[in-house]
DNA sequence: AAACGCAATTATGGATACAAATTAGGTTAT
DNA sequence: ATAACCTAATTTGTATCCATAATTGCGTTT
């Protein structure tokens, strides 16, 4: 977390010019930090920290709070400040029902679109992606897995799809973030390599069943079913409750 | 455009609270603006003059203009303002794409999961449509229309894809702003009357059927073509370089 | 001793003040 | 007369300041 500490003035971030639009280059640096896990979903961020940690007034943090807000990552309670957002399971359902409908349309249009140098281009992508997840940097891997996605959306030539596909697949890195079973981490790379190989000989009811079935299968790796219980306060001291006359629940 | 003059503090816009949450207020209002077409596209949001007619300061205009511009609705260049987006050509196409990607997935889940009243809720919703399109009242006409569709994605029953379409069906009013033919002024509602039988159905086949090749036709009604030589500027003058030397393109 | 209420502190929401950049208008020189 | 340059005014970007709401800790009361 401490990689944040850099101050914004002495990095060359852009190569081009020393501060170009700063407000940008915090919300990327702070997007980065969710979508690879090193904050956490709940964690508070303070305008007042974090206008300190990168050396700008609260007036910028705001309007990257609420860049991240509009994107669902952060979420910001009336006069009671931001936090990174959590999903219910819900809305972790709701996310991947929406990515089936948006990723079938799009590797179906990826399948007409692509030329031999996009396909070269994914797989290079998923080597990269095999790379660190074989070196164990989860957080590179997610973004990377992700990535993946948002590269066969580029692919099929809509920037319109791509940019909505982004918001979803981030919301997506959240979701693994909270719900991911601790043993299972699902190796999605040879699944990316089936797609492509779908692609690159545009048979596109194969490719788009591949899809679909991916992404049911990401979403099955996830426990929603036991944390859905464990989102309801209720629920889970409803034992205790039960068994508080035998003694069950008491501390010593 | 004078009806945005109603000072903030002196108008009920919640029926709860006097003054909750004014910056989602102002967010609808120039929102309302734009779909319904009282702001064309082009025109300057100049954050004083907002600030003075709505009675608050830049911080929050600056906050709205944000919030519009991550919605693709108002575009902020850097140091030279906001102005109400105008779409390219190009990204006309891309939305619409976008939208039968999208709303092919949507009247699929519709069709699973209507009832009896979200059925006779979009009949009357037509109806309401059918109301203003005869009393020539065409900003309510577009926002209904965009309104039906919204409707459907909310039966269908997934928040974040309707929140998605909700950004694209902006959009599109901002294209047929643009890009609208004069005399052809498509009707909908039969359309959308025979969407709602085949959700009623639950003819899901039927239903995807119909949403594409409405989308379609209303991508159809725009004029795209010509409009596209319209934008690069040489193509445009191409013809008077290539006469003057006969005094073809010369004033007087 | 525990629970309720009050006050102080902290943080957010909004306004104002200041700096930087762009645009428009005027002046000057060719 | 036209074109280029320079200056002034308007507008955006950022920082700081004030007001209001929420949280926390302490004291009082039962």
């Amino acid at each position: 977390m401490t990689e944040l500490m850099q101050s914004a003035e002495t990095v060359d971030r852009n190569g081009k010019s020393g501060k170009r639009n700063i407000q940008t280059w915090i919300y990327g640096q702070i997007f980065g930090a969710i979508l690879e896990q090193r904050l956490a979903p709940g964690t508070k961020l303070a305008e007042d920290a974090l206008g300190d940690i990168f050396g700008v007034s609260r007036t910028v943090i705001r309007a990257v709070l609420q860049r991240l807000s509009h994107d669902h990552v952060v979420d910001i309670r009336p006069n009671r400040g931001a936090v990174v957002a959590s999903l219910s399971v819900d809305e972790v359902r709701d996310v991947f029902e929406a990515r089936r409908v948006i990723e079938a349309g799009v590797i179906d249009l990826a399948c007409r679109r692509c030329d031999d140098s996009d396909v070269s281009a994914l797989r290079d992508l998923v080597t990269e992606e095999q790379a660190a997840f074989t070196a164990g940097d989860r957080g590179a891997w997610i973004r990377l897995s992700g990535e993946f996605h948002l590269r066969v959306a580029e692919v099929a030539g809509n920037q319109t799809l791509a940019n909505t596909l982004r918001a979803l697949v981030s919301r997506t890195s959240l979701a693994i973030s909270e719900y991911e079973t601790p043993g299972q981490s699902a190796c999605s790379q040879p699944e990316h390599l089936a797609l492509i190989d779908a692609i690159e000989a545009g048979d596109k009811a194969l490719a788009t069943d591949l899809m679909t079935r991916h992404l049911r299968g990401c979403e099955a790796v996830l426990d929603l079913e036991e944390r859905e219980a464990g989102t309801d306060l209720r629920a889970v001291f409803s034992e205790v409750f039960a068994t508080r006359d035998e003694g069950g629940g008491q501390p010593a």
